[in-house]
DNA sequence: CTTCTGACA
DNA sequence: TGTCAGAA
């Protein structure tokens, strides 16, 4: 079992990711809901979040304490079910009250043509992140 | 007691 | 996002 295995490991509930992340139980079934993490379930349904999980829900808060909203998150980090990090954002510059589905519309068309380095923290799209995509 | 889903004064 | 209800 090598250590990948290990931080995929479904592992603690949502009370101690709670704790780990400091975020609301309502924040990380939310973000669930959009596909930022993908916890496994137990039999009677329960959510069982492994470090990997922990991890994501982690990189999820620093940019909510950035006020980077929904859309900009997944421009970053990607979803678990495919749409990878985007790199260039400055396509969207002028709108900045886009809903979720425009941009991600928006960005997917961009991605097309300038295929950018799929980069899990670009310092260059952090930093214009909070520009573009504040709540 | 903890967690889940759905809903919204 | 918080919070409440009703169920598991």
């Amino acid at each position: 079992m090598d250590n990948n295995e290990r931080r995929k490991q479904p592992l603690f509930p949502i009370g101690i990711v709670k704790k780990l992340t400091s975020l609301s139980a309502r924040q990380i079934r939310y973000y669930e809901e959009h596909k930022l993490i993908q916890p496994t379930r137990t039999e009677g349904n329960q959510r069982l979040f492994s470090f990997e999980d922990v991890d994501r829900l982690l990189e999820i808060k620093e940019l909510i304490d950035q006020g980077v909203n929904i859309a900009g998150i997944k421009t970053v980090l990607g979803t678990i079910d495919g749409t990878p990090p985007v790199a260039d954002i400055k396509e969207v510059e002028e709108k900045n009250d886009l809903s979720d589905k425009e941009l991600h519309d928006l960005l997917q068309a961009h991605i097309q043509e300038h295929i950018a380095k799929p980069s899990m923290n670009n310092p260059l799209i952090q930093g214009q992140l909070h520009r573009f995509f504040r709540r």
